[in-house]
DNA sequence: CCCGGAACGAAAATATCTTTCATAGCGTGA
DNA sequence: TCACGCTATGAAAGATATTTTCGTTCCGGG
């Protein structure tokens, strides 16, 4: 039997330690060595064999093999091509660091400077790991849909009531649900036509993937939104969108850094759509602008 | 006797086709040929193999080598290594002008990578106008709150549930209201040493004013996260946390952006909280993490 | 017309990459 | 605790790609 590791993505451009930080928790100890290598010094493993870079990280040409395979490459001498274009990206730019990891006795500033400088990296990894095909089929099956259920609990919870909300304004019919319960009673309903949305960062959790599943199993199309493509949420999602997954430390739990990326995922998702259905979607747009002017005091603010 | 064509150059950094015009007078034919199409097209030609280019320019290997090593690289792997990190480089060139506005017609790659710039562009600015003495004096009242109440509506009703979500992680009692009635009935019972937040972006929200200004009224110390500083709701606030106004476009709402910046300034404020009170927030934490890992079905993913 | 020498490619030799396969190790459940 | 099954892993075989070797061809001048 072949051994098929290669995760639907495309070759990948740059941002290559963003899909090291996304696919290593499902890579093996001897890949995550591979992997970690590469990610910290593209430029010299490009300059590498198999056999010197599996010697260099203390395993073997097999695993650097699969490793190559896992990011999304054919093999071996693909990775090393793409790590020289990385290679000479990188060298054009330069890099000093806010990097440290955020410590208890920061002071203000410093923590404002390094979550903004995290979440401004969360959304470059995000923007350079999210497959535009995946998104594009996406958007047009929403942008068809007659009924869009999104499931989403905890922190998740709020980007699911953010994207339907946003598509609330665009004449869409959505709904948001974080009851698991009633998540499932809903699922049931749907049909072909209508679309599934599961916002899940570990891609495991149980509440979002059962109503996922059944909407899966009555036809629906699905959607997974999440940071493990090759957890156990994309067996039941017709299109996957991956987010990102930041470093996190003690003071700053990745579901902080996952909410920054499933934001800008729904954005996207949410503008798409907006665009495909823009006959209908403007005016929707700018009467729930109307709308909610009346609800400012009149003397608003000093102009 | 072995074939040494190499001229002392170096690997050679970019400008390929500078030294092909120059040492083309010192080629053959067939070796121009080669050179020709690396020059013409190095991407394509990084994809090829030896066989390949031969095939592609009517030579035979050896003469590709041969081409290689005249153009200062060991050999033809060399080449194509180099050729590969020039074409990243071209490609990176051409970038789809990412400040421009996003229009209907926008490719999705396009709309990615917009709204990617544009909330980065959000973070910086509103870390850089974020006032560090505000935030810190916000920071100390919330972590020695007995009580929070959050008071915010549409988009901001989320970030006010966000920051909730976040305050209770690290064991402080903290409520979120969206619904305005319910939010003044509440803040009558705050007094000193409780804590009530007003988010709003417009600054002129009374359903979210209204609230603060009662709990103002009843000696609770009040924050203010808004966008109008300026603006009806600074008032009745204590501390004021400027959010920053990104321009919005058509398919672009306000909305949008301004979630972006709250949401950093609400991530602050939480980080700043969790430092100051690290004793108990550490446990709690960790404890809430604990919690939740058995939400996830325990074969998580692959692997 | 013949000769010397450079250009060139076919094919051998080598290096590199990929696949197969047997084994060691690990977690699981009896 | 121990046996079991399954995954991870590297050694080595197998396939490709690259480099080298070497003979042939093609020219230009005697």
């Amino acid at each position: 039997m072949k051994e098929i590791f290669s995760r639907g993505a495309p070759p990948a451009p740059a941002a290559l330690a963003a899909k090291v930080r996304t696919l290593a928790p499902s890579m093996t100890r001897s890949m995550q060595r591979v992997a970690e290598a590469v990610a910290g010094d593209p430029a010299g493993c490009a300059a590498l064999t198999v056999t010197g870079l599996a010697e260099l990280t203390g395993t073997s040409e097999a695993t650097v093999v699969r490793t190559a395979r896992l990011l999304g490459y054919p093999g071996y001498r693909d990775l090393r091509l793409a790590l020289a274009g990385l290679a000479a990206h990188q060298q054009s730019g330069r890099a000093p660091a806010v990097t440290a990891d955020i410590a208890v006795d920061d002071p203000i500033a410093d923590v404002v400077a390094k979550l903004a400088h995290d979440e401004q990296q969360t959304l470059a990894d995000t923007a350079a790991g999210l497959d535009t095909v995946q998104l594009g089929a996406a958007v047009t099956v929403l942008a068809a849909a007659r009924r869009v259920d999104v499931y989403g609990v905890g922190a998740s919870g709020l980007v699911a009531q953010d994207l339907t909300q946003k598509l609330l304004r665009i004449g869409l019919i959505a709904h948001a649900h974080s009851d698991p319960h009633l998540a499932v009673t809903n699922a049931v309903q749907l049909r072909a036509k209508d679309v599934a949305i599961a916002i899940t960062h570990s891609g495991s959790t149980g509440d979002v993937i059962e109503p996922l599943r059944v909407a899966f199993d009555h036809g629906a199309t699905t959607i997974a939104i999440t940071g493990r493509p090759d957890g156990p949420v994309a067996q039941y999602a017709d299109h996957i969108l991956t987010t990102s997954t930041a470093r996190e430390s003690e003071l700053r739990p990745a579901a902080m850094s996952s909410r920054t990326s499933q934001l800008l995922v729904v954005d996207c998702l949410f503008i798409g759509v907006a665009q495909r259905t823009y006959e209908r979607a403007a005016p929707a747009l700018s009467a729930s602008y109307e709308a909610l002017a009346h609800r400012h005091s009149p003397r608003s603010a000093a102009r």
